[in-house]
DNA sequence: CTTTTGCTTTACGTTAACGTAAAGGTAATG
DNA sequence: CATTACCTTTACGTTAACGTAAAGCAAAAG
């Protein structure tokens, strides 16, 4: 199998222009091979790609995204880093429950308003 | 009662500067009215101050959040815009779910990593 | 009454996240 | 074999959301 895709594979796809595919690799956000001189990404690249469009539409920047795919991709057994990389993860899972919280009661307001609109 | 606030009360308790306040008001958010050439802000203006802040931190942008004002403050019986309202008002939750579902699956994520980290 | 504190406007600067040419290489298609 | 399609790099441009002086008014405090 070994699935690849060209840019333009993944600009379609994913309904983004090549350049902004390219300034995540300028950012390092993904790394794909090279066949001469044209870009060859992978099955790995694809999820990256979807987890940094994710981000972004949770309204994470660039760089906090970045952190997060960090989290993703820990080498089996690094132990020193192991309670840093725990941290980080507690801290995400504390502002994604704020950011829930905040959208349950955006939502819930958005009803009230349905509501007075409709009465 | 009828509080007041100066532009530091409320920079001091939202942790922001008061040039961020002065940004909001030129991008039309904010309208504190004047004591001499001074703004003095309201308990509406407090209000509207924290949707703003929850708007961004959920992730809008101030365009989206001017939006998203523009719904909480209608006047009773506008008729002509209810559908045009309501229409909105359905597109801005359905993007808030989406967004809720992302965070969600981030969550599981974070939680699966957790997992690994600790195992 | 002078100094400090807090406010004002004006305006140029900065960062993030791309957009948009420009100029050119390669590969397949008619 | 020329043309089209797709890719490349380099580099300047743009928008959003403020930051950061600079220069000055006005009230309160020493």
């Amino acid at each position: 199998m070994n699935k690849t895709y060209s840019i333009s594979d993944l600009s379609k796809e994913f309904h983004i222009t090549s350049r902004t595919i390219r300034h995540y690799e300028d950012l390092g956000l993904l790394s794909p091979v090279r066949k001469g001189t044209q870009r060859l990404f992978n099955a790995g690249d694809h999820v990256r790609l979807s987890l940094i469009l994710r981000g972004k539409r949770i309204g994470f920047s660039l760089n906090e995204i970045r952190e997060i795919i960090t989290l993703y991709d820990q080498p089996e057994g690094e132990e020193q880093q192991t309670s840093f990389l725990l941290d980080k993860v507690y801290e995400r899972r504390q502002k994604l429950i704020l950011q829930r919280q905040d959208i349950q009661k955006m939502l819930s307001e958005l009803d009230d308003i349905e509501e007075k609109l409709n009465k």
